[in-house]
DNA sequence: TTGTACGCGTTATCAA
DNA sequence: TTGATAACGCGTACAA
């Protein structure tokens, strides 16, 4: 290490390598068919000869295109750690395939939600020709700013009433509907709800959870509604919570896989049998899902489909252009968590 | 979207706001004591007010800094998606963390390992100040050589003799050794070894398995040595692989978790019980270990730690500082998957 | 088909 | 304590 740190090749000194303009080494190395196809090809070879690479950062600076999207996760608690939740690794990973397919960087930041307006200024950080929030979580009101303000922002997360950016996100409360309704279905009479029903998007699993309730001709109660954040701590802790509570219940759905297992394991420390003395049902449909013990019912969200979308937005909004916001379908994996 | 989109304030705006040189203003918002207290604050003030950033892509250029460190994971496979790795995902997390303590960005390159020398390239294009490469894979050579070269890059896996670049990884050889003793100790008396012993970490835990076998007086069956890459699907390739063989085994030590977990489903899908029949102990300990089924007996890895460590370690590089290589401690967590 | 000249927005050097 | 001026390395009108 420390070692002999070749002097940097700049595009000059490959034009004077070359006997040339930088002007046309410039062109040259864009293949601009302006410049002569012998020359083009000569300025290549030279380049790749001389182990030559654009300074990336002069050239954003003269073009005002960095070649980067920011990837922003806002983490809603300081405790979190919502890297290890499988639905935000597995959307990070489709998000890093779709980009680099396109040729860009990922620029990751996982800002502190409510530090002051870090997301907002994370946002405005010029940085990056265009970003992309995991997540509205409780920022709706500082994205939609930047929105409209210019800034190109797009988001996973729900679709809001006037919301000046453009979402893809799962149809949470047709997922909501499904896993309810599978389960009411299958004979269960008392669900519980566990998940923070402040994030737009779990509301509106809820709403789809009540729903159901309604078209079954029943009514949910509401001391069985659990808030419970998407780490796993918080989980374990909701979970707890409502396996020691007095209020009887045989069906659960979940906001997130992590959730659902959670419960799972709370219910076993309780002596309760899965699926057997209560049917559960989560989200996502992570990897972790098949593997659960028992594997999990869950709604299944199009990450891979979606992360594609997102980045077709985020592009396009880099150039100025406004985008729709997208609601994916869901679908209903029955596993052995909710049936016998 | 596509709204007002505010011009965009330049140094030199505020500068002529405030009634300064943009000298002066440049030394203000960087809190320069050369400039009087009470100009600072003005100046501090004022930026806050019209919302004032400074262009991050004009002052790496002429500073020479960027204030990002790049990490990159080479793909062995193609259709390998490593990053839905609980490893990776978790080290990615704590790297992000460590990397925003201390006020850098992290960019996210996911690499085609052999496409060519993009990994090399990919060092090279000084985007950022220094690169951490997590998992060294078939890539030693390509890295060594652009550390031989001057690239300021770090790597999270296995030190290996004369390498030119600072490591930071397990000590897989123990976590090896560990794992098999365990087995061995409890009576298992045909151990199964599950992963690809041609990455350089997975070969050092291979050794620690032989070195196990050694010190307890018996012998390894080769036979029983099936390489399994980190993939899921091909960690459930390899298991059924090994499963169907006719060679008998009543222990099995995996070189991840993940292929833990799926030589437990192989063999439940065989009608064998583990940990009865067979004893499984994974490693990295990863936050799904604890909720498999059985609970998985692991080698646990310190990410954590492992990613502050390489942050500093990159930090010093992008200085031009040297760096020693650093092998970290493992421990063995008995859970369920091993012992009755 | 190639070259000249300027500017992108900042920091560093030197002078005041 | 502040300001003028020159880079940093590249892209692009414009000229040749």
């Amino acid at each position: 290490m420390g070692h002999p740190r070749t002097p940097v090749l700049t595009m000059s000194d490959l034009a004077a390598i070359a006997g040339l303009s930088t002007s046309t080494v410039s062109r040259a190395l864009e293949n601009n068919p302006l410049i002569a196809l012998a020359t083009r090809e000569r300025v290549q070879a030279l380049a790749r000869e001389h182990n030559y690479a654009i300074n990336p950062v002069a050239r954003s600076l003269r073009s005002r295109k960095t070649g980067t999207i920011a990837v922003v996760v806002p983490l809603v608690h300081e405790a979190d750690q919502p890297l290890s939740d499988p639905f935000f690794m597995g959307m990070l990973g489709h998000l890093a395939d779709a980009l680099s397919e396109r040729g860009y960087d990922l620029l990751l930041s996982k800002v502190p939600v409510h530090a002051d307006d870090w997301v907002a200024r994370t946002i405005r950080n010029r940085r990056a020709d265009a970003v992309i929030v995991i997540g509205q979580s409780f920022e709706h009101d500082a994205i939609d700013a930047a929105a409209r303000d210019g800034v190109p922002v797009v988001a996973w997360g729900a679709m809001l009433p006037g919301q000046h950016y453009a979402t893809v996100g799962s149809d949470n409360r047709e997922g909501g509907r499904l896993a309810a309704a599978h389960l009411l279905a299958n004979g269960r009479k008392r669900l519980a709800f566990l998940g923070n029903i402040e994030l737009p998007e779990v509301a509106q699993r809820f709403d789809g959870f009540v729903r159901a309730h309604v078209e079954h001709g029943t009514e949910h109660d509401s001391s069985l509604v659990v808030p419970a954040h998407f780490g796993r701590e918080d989980a374990q802790r909701a979970s707890r919570e409502l396996v020691q509570g007095e209020v009887r219940f045989d069906g659960v759905v979940a906001a997130s896989d992590i959730i659902a297992a959670s419960i799972i394991r709370a219910l076993a420390e309780k002596g309760l049998n899965v699926p057997r003395d209560v049917g559960v049902v989560g989200f996502d449909d992570a990897p972790l899902a098949a593997f659960n013990a028992p594997p999990l019912t869950t709604i299944r969200q199009r990450l891979e489909e979606g992360a594609k979308l997102l980045v077709n937005l985020a592009l396009a909004a880099s150039r100025g252009e406004a985008g729709e916001p997208i609601e994916m379908p869901v679908d209903l994996i029955v596993r052995g968590s909710s049936v016998q």
